[in-house]
DNA sequence: TTCAGATTTCTTGTATACATGACTATTGAC
DNA sequence: GTCAATAGTCATGTATACAAGAAATCTGAA
């Protein structure tokens, strides 16, 4: 259908700057985003305004618009935020989940299981994503729900880069474990706990994230 | 200057859908908002773009934009998220305030006291928002900033209805004396724990707001 | 009288054209 | 040689035109 052509702009232009094909701080052309996805400017303006909105993209008034580069501080303040969602996400799951939900949960905590013995870091990530995505949904709250999964999105190529870091998949797999009981076991504050250290830029991942980030600068140029 | 037209549109109509002035659930005629404004359709277009990206309109392809109606479950959904972050940015200024934010809290706090006092609700509601916003800056994270205010923002129609209830005021103001406490004494976890409660649309409030949104849909119509 | 089908009208989605502000390059003066 | 000012180019912002889908109305039959 012809109506969602702006819509599907949007997500492609989201798409690429959430997997770092376009670069933070680059320009967003107009008629060379136009020219490349053989549209006219105006669908394209459409989609960059929802970027803007959302914070993707900085539109700057007859200058154009430039994907927004967090920076070290902004993106740990994001993290910061993230284990906070979650981790309310997480207690509300305890007290909320249903038979469905526990199976998804388990299925999830499953997958993770088999990427991370085999040490795929691709499939790992993204079962950690579906694992996350069904905490959100035992939450039962739509809103938090929809929240999380915005913030989630957004702090996904910073993600992928502390999965480089030796051994975080298998902590990270770890760490699942704990969560899962805690939840399943209707222990409120332990999860949440549990997935506040789980998503937190604490110790030694700070100083883990900021490398990647540095070492990462020339792939995302 | 030319160039803000369409950012002066998203504004005006955000505020006439924060406002009740555009209701729940109100067609947004690109036309009809364009002859109002005296523009085009385009600069509307793009600000209710902005708006559909933030959740405050709903686009639906090819049949017109809609201001969104949350319904009373998603609002009690997104004063528990608020409340949530809310008790993170007391417990994050408690450790973090400067002399700077000292001051400033404690300067709206006292303006708040003047209109409980003297009844003034219009004046409480102003006076609480930027108390508010002082908390959300002295916990000096930018992000948490923007997400607080942002939704915040959100809740202004149903925290406008909330006042109403009789004594929420002087309860209200209450409350901000034993917060601003417990974050000048740099007690973290409690300064979360009050901003909770404070926030949250717990016992008797929930029942206040249900009736509070059906009595006001003739308003808001 | 009611329901179904078709036509008409109205609104949205996209393209294009035009105006205006920002950036750049060139030229002139110090 | 360097700096500044001006002219020219280019990208953005807005308006308008056109295309196409959705809703509403009208007509006909059961």
């Amino acid at each position: 259908m012809t109506t969602s052509t702006f819509h599907k702009l949007r997500d492609e232009i989201e798409n690429g700057i959430v997997t770092g094909t376009l670069a933070p701080g680059s320009r967003l052309d107009e008629v060379q985003l136009a020219s490349r996805f053989g549209v006219s400017r105006t669908p394209i303006r459409e989609a960059l305004m929802q970027l803007g909105a959302i914070g993707l993209v900085e539109i700057r008034p007859r200058r154009g618009a430039v994907v927004v580069d967090p920076g070290p501080n902004r993106i740990y303040e994001m993290f910061e935020v993230m284990a906070e969602l979650e981790g309310m996400a997480g207690s509300l799951a305890a007290r909320r989940y249903t038979e469905e939900d526990r199976a998804k949960l388990l299925a999830a905590h499953a997958k993770c299981e088999l990427s991370a013995t085999s040490g795929d870091t691709d499939a790992y990530y993204y079962d950690n994503e579906i694992f996350h995505h069904a905490i959100y949904e035992a939450s039962h709250s739509g809103f938090l729900f929809d929240q999380c999964s915005a913030l989630h999105r957004r702090l996904r190529p910073y993600r992928r880069l502390q999965l480089r870091v030796r051994n975080r998949m298998k902590v990270s797999y770890g760490e699942h474990d704990g969560i899962i009981e805690a939840i399943l076991a209707g222990e409120a504050e332990k999860a949440r706990g549990l997935l506040r250290s789980h998503i937190a830029v604490q110790g030694d991942r700070f100083g883990d994230l900021i490398a990647s980030l540095a070492s990462s600068g020339q792939n995302m140029l």
